[in-house]
DNA sequence: GCGCACAATATTGTATACAATAAACTTCTT
DNA sequence: AAGAAGTTTATTGTATACAATATTGTGCGC
């Protein structure tokens, strides 16, 4: 198990900063999907007992990246691909909308900060540090539905962002894990000139083309390479 | 505190059972926004340890139903009129694509079970009990998530509906808490009939409505009142 | 060598004990 | 009488202990 080493002072330790850690290690791939969360390894880490560990865990559990199985322990959690798609499904209904408000509230700060977004994520890409350019590309998506004043729907699509993550993790072929720059740069544009109309088209068009990440995958040529040495092969 | 009388039989109470049952309490408004729910007097009720009852409210305050104040205790939630807005919002953004994908998959059995839903609120309210006719209004939307068949969408849909059920508590001032009849019946129709385009206008001015009841507390007529006799009575 | 039964160990679920903090109550000062 | 300060009590936060369950290891029979 490979997270953030704890401070050595861990006197400000609470349910939420470990459960912030795992969140983050989770996001940028440093655990995988089905990796075991044992309680005790975990109280060891962080020095607190199970019983905080415990609480940090059913956060996580209600953020869908961790399940909890009764009498078995917690995992990171493994989406389905049915539920691959839903979420995106999901993304592609909730953040359009988003998008076009973010572009009637953006202030210049706004700007200034998704650009440093995306110039933080190229030197995390040129640092070799692929999963704190991932972490960095999803962060891009809640930042804009900060600047949208929702908070509601904000809270949504950051559960939309976090389990899309692992679904990156789990289903994803192409040789970047990272959504397209061009995509966020036209978005940064669009919301910077307020135009809402094409804030909202750039998104959905950047959403369709992350979803169809995923469509590849519906007839793998893995499986059919197993399926295939299973029924030529007597030794399985 | 007026909750379900735990059954005699405790043996098989669990967090998850503990959470439903005040979950139902808050929506069929026995308990009312800012409650105190204290530790020892719910594991008094339901006979466990602190422990089961702080998880069980650990999860209500993921829902957003219980508000968790750190060193204070937990209150059922009181959303702002923000909040309000924001959550009414969110549903007709969700619901109204809901309500067209359920109108595509929906089989004969679903909507027998639609109108019994109706059936048994109309029941509710001629034996008096408006709380569970408030329920099973807003069960009558999570069935229409669940018959459209994306889980993802339809656990948001649920969180929405519970927090609606404190938002009506707060700032509703129509007669009836409850949708009207007749929407649900089109909303019905128009399923039966699976014509998507036709449920998801029925849903979406639906929504508009229920926000509609929201939108009139913005400039009360109370507050109006309340102001003239403020400045008109030295006594304040 | 493999499979099964049993024992030992590890881990999770829950209760209880202790520590920390807030709220309520009492006493003192002005 | 009102407000501030101090004390007591109640409640929440956290650790620890015990119970329940699952997993792993060992021995035996075929």
């Amino acid at each position: 198990m490979t997270l953030n080493t704890p401070k050595a002072d861990t006197t400000n330790v609470t349910t939420e900063s470990i459960a912030n850690a795992l969140s983050q290690a989770i996001h940028e791939h440093r655990l995988a999907p089905g990796t075991k969360l044992g309680e005790d390894e975990l109280s060891d880490i962080y020095r607190v007992s199970r019983t905080m560990v415990r609480a940090a865990l059913q956060s996580l559990s209600h953020q869908q990246i961790v399940e909890i199985k009764r009498n078995r322990g917690a995992f990171v959690a493994q989406p389905s691909l049915t539920e691959a798609h839903e979420v995106f499904e999901a993304r592609e209904l909730l953040e359009p909308r988003t998008a076009r408000s973010a572009a009637l509230h953006a202030t210049p700060d706004d700007i200034v900060l998704l650009n440093d977004h995306i110039t933080q994520e190229h030197a995390a890409l040129a640092a070799g540090d692929r999963g704190r350019a991932l972490y960095l590309s999803g962060q891009f998506h809640l930042e804009i539905a900060r600047i949208a004043k929702q908070q509601t729907i904000a809270d949504m699509i950051n559960v939309l962002i976090a389990r899309s993550s692992l679904i990156i993790a789990l289903y994803w072929r192409r040789e970047s894990a990272l959504c397209e720059s061009q995509a966020h740069h036209a978005l940064i544009n669009a919301i910077a000139d307020n135009n809402g109309t094409l804030a909202e088209e750039l998104m959905q068009s950047h959403l369709v083309d992350l979803h169809s990440a995923l469509n590849l995958h519906e007839l793998p040529p893995v499986k059919q390479n197993l399926k295939a040495m299973l029924s030529g092969d007597p030794t399985a």
